[in-house]
DNA sequence: CAAAATACGTTGCAAGTTGCTACTTACCCC
DNA sequence: GGGGTAAGTAGCAACTTGCAACGTATTTTG
């Protein structure tokens, strides 16, 4: 029995400073998550859907599915019409995770796979391609490791100047 | 790692085979890796340094050092002035990883730990948070799950400025 | 209606991964 | 040489993944 140990005696993956990226990854971290989570953006719903799109074995898909929901990514809608049936359905959290899959899978375009993915993510308005998933400054300026900083909350110049930047 | 190429037949119309996500997983999905990249663009260098930052078993951070230089997202340089540090350095291929981990940790901060990170990232000229990372149209339009669809190449808009979208 | 099919799982292993801790090898400095 | 540092390896236990068979409600079909 794998299937209902959500959070087994591995170690939470450590909290370096207070960064929020070992959270995500706790929900999003694991084997297949990401693979099921673009099949939900896919218009994929159903557990029969999933497991045949994806090859993965299904206690896996099970336990990852319970995962998701666990962690309000997707939610367990049970069919009135047909109570067989489960929808799995991305919440608002879960279709937050769009810029990171799209980053994700435009990095796997440019750097790994070389060639346009398919089938291709466009503008449903005028089908055209999507721009690539790029961090912006506060100005809107394209910025890269190199014009970024790490720094204390103390030391993050404030758009009010109400507050008491200078100490 | 258990390679899985196992991929059902299937009509072309539904097959996310093509996809680069799977490519991109297969680089960086592994436990610690997303840390271990974090920790890079934070400044880190060295074995010791990821390990002690971290907590990893360094076991694991040496297998997860060879498989990032493996795919070519960091450079293992021996330095030549201190014959027993190696020093991984972030190539461009994994200075092109920022925008997802950026997306990453921002979805973490406003999804799961609710608050800012710290250490916050700022645009190093003024200090000033940077934008929530999106996707964007062509047009510079923000687009969410509604406004995107999954188009085969050939029913892709040319991107010649020249509107024959009509249709 | 009984039988077959569908949908969504669960169970029992085998094989693979991760983690802990101790050990090793090479190197620098005094 | 001796002590400490840097970057790993080795052995082993615990956990996770994957496969395939089985279970249990439902719906459909003959």
């Amino acid at each position: 029995m794998e299937g209902k140990s959500r959070h087994p005696l591995r170690e939470p993956l450590r909290d370096l400073a207070a960064c929020s990226l070992p959270a995500a990854l706790e929900a999003m971290g694991e084997r297949w998550s990401f693979l099921i989570l673009r099949a939900a953006f896919n218009g994929l719903h159903h557990f029969e859907e999933f497991q045949m799109e994806l090859g993965i074995a299904r206690n896996i898909l099970a336990n990852r599915l319970a995962r998701l929901v666990d962690h309000g990514i997707l939610a367990r809608v049970a069919l009135p019409e047909d109570r067989r049936k489960i929808e799995y359905r991305l919440t608002d959290k879960g279709q937050a995770l769009l810029p990171t899959m799209v980053a994700l899978r435009q990095w796997g375009e440019r750097w790994e796979t070389g060639v346009a993915a398919t089938p291709v993510l466009v503008d449903a308005r005028d089908r055209r391609p999507i721009r690539a998933v790029e961090v912006h400054g506060w100005d809107g300026r394209v910025l890269t490791k190199g014009d970024l900083l790490w720094a204390l909350p103390e030391d993050v110049a404030s758009d009010v100047p109400i507050a008491q930047a200078a100490e």
